[in-house]
DNA sequence: TTACCCAGCTTGTATATACAAGAATAATGT
DNA sequence: ACATTATTCTTGTATATACAAGCTGGGTAA
């Protein structure tokens, strides 16, 4: 925690952002707006909107302002991509099917994934993502009714759980993992795969602000799925 | 390529890095030095070095001076650990072997990710990892001899491959790709895997500043590694 | 009404200056 | 010889200023 004063101006912006009162795309004040604000020169006010800039976390345009990133370029950071975007990208046809939406009481494990006691109620989801009318991905998710209480009213057809989560509560940080696995039977009827065949599993924890948010699995055939990386060096964008 | 006078230091300092003139640790002119080199003021070259510093390829500290970052935290950005790194982290009891050292006729998907005609000598290697004397990742790699014409002649029991190559010619690039395969026979044999395991595959090619330097195969059994990501919102390093 | 220009906001680049703080070396005193 | 101090170089923070360049909205002229 520096006390410099360029970075109490940066952590200022950075918790209304994580307690959800400026969501993508609101306005931050301006240069000379937060120089007056804090009463510094400019020039230091500046610094801490161009530091969270480069750190993806605003976007500015001369003449314009400036604003804050959309959660969607920062998911692009998890390295792991919305899949309907992916798919679209390819020009194929995006669907998605609800299979699970239910309450259930959390067993241990999911329980303390998501931080709650055992036997508390926790929502459960399932979705499934095709592309062309063929499985692609089954989307298995656990949240926590207590920071999301609205989750099983969406319609996910239309809005993917992870868009809408980050709408809801902002996430300050995610773990994934990534592994090989055998699929279940159940896991096999969802991806119509008749053969056991190698999936590739992504399991990942998100956090907002005020906790464990959800806790999700997604697995893909390992035929038809796999994970993308691009690294340049020395630039950004 | 903006013309901006401190985005020219940029490019000029990214240039001497990835020749590979100014290697891991070499120290960096100081701001008062660019300044007068380059004819502007100290804050327009400390622009320069700043930034070059928060993007992870310069690491800076008071009262010594400015120094290239090494080359391992970079890889870190790739996600992608040095499988010796993690073992040891672990406290466990790394070890590694050469299976395969040679160099051979390049088929035509070889040549084709390695950039060359088909038919020209490359350079194959193939490495089991262990941890605690049990096999946990076989790295088939193919190197381009131009490049790298002394890859064969390491010790890459004393060096992993990553390390080598990216000190003999730096990496401007690399893209990774993660899938789930079934492996073949003869990968069951180097994994010692009796039964047909769902394998997690990472396939990463790595450029240079004068062309593709080398297409690699890392193949684990899923129920033996995983990879790990983190992310934090708005906190860097 | 429509097209145009301009004033006023925004961010972007660049400079000169000042002082603080960390690290290494040289000079000094015991 | 050793420990301490002082100097000097480095990066870090902060300010005031200047001009450039992009966007918006309002006013003006056709």
């Amino acid at each position: 925690m520096g006390t410099a004063k360029y970075s109490e101006i940066k952590t200022h912006i950075l918790t209304q952002i994580r307690s959800g009162q400026w969501p993508e795309n609101h306005r931050v004040p301006s240069e000379n707006q937060l120089a007056q604000e804090f009463a510094v020169s400019r020039m230091t006010a500046r610094r801490a909107l161009s530091e969270l800039t480069d750190a993806g976390i605003l976007t500015r345009t001369q003449g314009l302002g400036s604003f804050v990133a959309s959660f969607k370029s920062q998911s692009s950071l998890l390295e792991i991509r919305n899949i309907a975007d992916e798919v679209k990208e390819r020009k194929s046809n995006y669907s998605c099917a609800a299979v699970v939406l239910e309450s259930i009481e959390a067993l241990a494990p999911i329980a303390i994934a998501l931080g709650v006691e055992p036997g508390t109620q926790v929502y459960h989801t399932v979705l499934v993502h095709f592309e062309n009318d063929a499985p692609l991905q089954v989307e298995e998710r656990f949240v926590n009714p207590k920071l999301v209480p609205e989750y099983l009213q969406q319609d996910f057809t239309e809005i993917t759980p992870h868009e809408y989560l980050t709408q809801v509560a902002p996430l300050t940080e995610a773990r994934h993992t990534v592994e090989a696995i055998t699929p279940n039977a159940q896991m096999c009827a969802w991806l119509n795969l008749y053969n056991e065949e190698p999936c590739l599993q992504v399991i990942r924890r998100t956090w907002s602000e005020r906790g464990i948010v959800s806790f999700a699995r997604l697995v893909s055939p390992g035929s038809k799925y796999r994970l993308g990386g691009h690294l340049t060096f020395g630039k950004r964008g």
